[in-house]
DNA sequence: GTGGTCTAGACCACT
DNA sequence: GTGGTCTAGACCACG
């Protein structure tokens, strides 16, 4: 498993993990019953506290998607991988929305903001 | 000079003020040498705390759009209101970089990427 | 807001504030709206560190009994204290299983169980 | 011996075992002399690590309800029963008492913690 | 002032 | 070895 962590994003380091780990869960690279890479061995791997791989953790089984054994190991739990499509797609609607409303704050046309979408796109 | 603050909104209010006074610089409708209204009464006509007018009033001067003197008040600084645009469509372009990859990044495919951005700019 | 601490007890320190708090909103001592103690000063009065305090009303959010607002502080939210109560039956539902089950594995009949039990509650 | 382990329960496994070697003890199933399984026979028999019947094992002896030879194995030490069951008993009114409080703690009445506690006695 | 994140290391319980 | 909890202090963003 490999994830890439950048320390200087503004998005929280637990926050990547959580989100990498949902994208490897929903394509199929990780799957019902898979170990998940220790607490210590992750965070030594990515150079960072044993704290911030064990909130990412936290997170993902608070939120249903892993299962974590005391003593054991933290397992991915069994999950509808539609439902999670759909919620990286509501992230990924309030993402653009959030662009797109600053946009208009600063009185650019929609014109303007589409041409420079496609651009991007395209690219 | 009118600004909408939005609480609700998951934009800081220091930065949607900042932004609301850039648009209204490069709309001409605030001029070089206009007088900006003080800490006080803006924090009070916008119900919002003083710090947080008086930070928005610091991110416009340390970004060179309004200088302060002391004991009289903010005023709008000398600038090409060309390159304010310049920067501000720059800021747009990153924040919709930013989502099309965190898109991408979910497997998303480009084209539903694009038919979520028609919708919203739509509404 | 008055809470107590027992370090020495196997039960979290962050979760006997949990406990504390949703007994003190089903008690109607707090209520909706009402804004609890900043990290650092419950930490400072528990004496007990800021992290754990956070962890605390994190759980509290992440199960719908708070909501926090940044730069301004943790608040109680909007709430079916019946669900609490159910909640809170739940719990005991649990521990008094426990007890019996462990009871009975140890051979100890069901009236010796339910004598000692209440001699307890007449205590 | 047969002794009956849940993985899927709240009780550490080690403990269950040394739960129920007790109650062979006390209702004389096992006494003074008498030979346990080797580590290694009753971890393969229970599909547990042999580090679990070890941690059992040595909790017994530091009890003094067994003393291990090295070399040779483990065996039930010289135990007055009636002690034991006095102790097993003492260890069930710690559990009671503790969820009785817990439930009083949150404001529940004495009634209904009875009522719930018969309820799980019957099941 | 507030909350949000992160670190480096400690001690404990379970396997 | 594993996870679970806690500390003491740091830096950042927001009001």
């Amino acid at each position: 498993m490999r994830l890439i962590i950048q320390t200087s994003s503004m998005v929280p380091i637990y926050e990547q993990i959580v989100d990498q780990i949902k994208t490897l869960i929903r394509k199929g690279e990780l799957k019902e019953g898979d170990n998940l890479p220790s607490v210590r061995v992750l965070s030594k791997e990515l150079k960072i506290s044993a704290l911030t791989v064990k909130k990412a953790y936290d997170a993902l089984e608070s939120e249903g998607f892993a299962v974590t054994v005391h003593g054991k190991g933290t397992y991915i739990a069994a999950i509808n991988s539609g439902l999670l499509l759909e919620e990286q797609r509501k992230e990924l609607e309030v993402d653009l929305e959030r662009a797109i409303q600053k946009g208009r704050r600063c009185g650019i046309r929609d014109e303007e903001i589409r041409s420079l979408f496609e651009l991007l796109l395209e690219e």
